[in-house]
DNA sequence: TTAGATTTGTTCGTATGTATC
DNA sequence: TGATACATACGAACAAATCTA
């Protein structure tokens, strides 16, 4: 029986966290299985698996039944905050963002959408769907909602151009700002986890935002879809 | 046949939301089963569960299989920004703040716990971990470390005084600011779910925190898991 | 496409030390 | 002191997902 005061399990963890940390095992590399970590640690597969299990806990591993278990990808670190734009958000983070569009459409606002852009309910919205790369990775789905009478021929924009800043800039609209994000938390569906290439049930960090002009008047009105595995969301003090 | 051009099932969904709305039916009530409310509205179970769905996909109901269908809790908005106290933020929402310690205890570091508050890992800090209430219902689950070395006999503070707040205020430290905030998504486990009286499987909002003291050294490092059912995360721009 | 081997996930059971009442 | 609960650790077996020949 282990006679100090820290239980075998906790100091596996560490000799594992740290190996990890000083870089011998890098971001999506596997593991030796658990029979081979037991044997070499000299303990049961229980035991490894304690050590292991608070790893996932923290994220940094990361285990998949019948394939093995992987030092965890770092996440991409989106920040939300007043002056955002996804393209150059990723940028910052060292990534390549991209996207595919999914659906472009004109319809009329339902309810929700007209009081986040005060507009009236059934007045046109210009619809733009579909799903946010890192990296050629899909990392979110999003859909924004423009008011339809105020960017005329932004459809024609939006699928040219590779960012909702740049159809946005063209379309008249040199700056503009996030005014609130309201961030919630939902379980993948089948249709969203083909879409992200993920599995079903995977937890997704839900964002609703407004854009608005230098005048405060809501210009966008977004919700985006952020894979929780692939994204952390930062605010960060603007001191 | 309605003649008139909405459909039925909208008349319905606007009869349900109007009962919800003038508090015939407050949050958590459980409804009449579908069977029920199709014999009173005299319409097919097809048509009353249209008139649900779209309330449900409002947020306004929620359906549980097997179970029934309840009017939805609305969520807590709780903002996270420069200046953040939990008190302070329920009392601004209007909810009745409230918490449960589970846990105070006194450990080293571990190597994440250490990174963030810039000690070294083994240095040892006060633990404490809890339930967050509003209006007496369990909303998140909290567990936040604070360096030992400044602060002693923090943990007899905490448990004495109703928020974290006071606790650091009567140790000395008359105000801190919130650094920054990482946000992630988890799903409920077990354990969890027993604490926050909520589903297995639900999804978590988590925020994992550091406040600095006006010097910009870290006193404290918190992860919260917010029920997402239960609690909106918001940020504002503070222009 | 199929079958089998590999690997992690889960659930039993047993035993021991430690903290609490 | 005894009774009880809890955390730790080992063992065995099987389920479920994944990979490969």
């Amino acid at each position: 029986m282990a006679q100090s005061g820290t239980p075998v399990w906790r100091s596996i963890r560490d000799t594992l966290a740290s190996e990890i940390a000083q870089q011998g095992l890098r971001p999506g590399d596997r593991l030796p299985t658990e029979a081979q970590l037991s044997a070499r640690f000299g303990v049961n597969r229980h035991t490894l698996r304690r050590a292991v299990a608070s790893l996932v806990d923290e994220g940094l591993l990361r285990a998949r039944r019948g394939s093995g278990v992987f030092v965890a990808m770092q996440p991409v670190e989106y920040a939300i905050g007043r002056h955002v734009s996804f393209h150059q958000n990723l940028a910052l983070a060292g990534r390549l963002p991209g996207r595919r569009v999914n659906v472009t459409a004109r319809r009329p606002a339902d309810p929700v959408e007209a009081q986040a852009l005060r507009i009236l309910a059934g007045e046109e919205v210009w619809v733009s769907e579909g799903v946010s790369t890192a990296d050629d990775q899909p990392i979110a789905l999003y859909r924004t909602v423009f008011p339809a009478a105020r960017f005329p021929g932004l459809d024609e924009r939006l699928s040219r151009l590779s960012s909702v800043t740049a159809a946005l800039n063209e379309a008249g609209l040199a700056e503009f700002l996030r005014a609130e994000t309201r961030i919630s938390a939902q379980t993948v569906t089948v249709a969203q986890a083909l879409l992200l290439n993920a599995q079903e049930g995977q937890p997704l960090i839900v964002t609703q935002s407004v854009n608005t002009d230098m005048q405060g008047v809501p210009v966008e009105y977004g919700t985006t879809w952020f894979l929780s595995e692939r994204v952390t969301l930062i605010t960060r003090s603007e001191i």
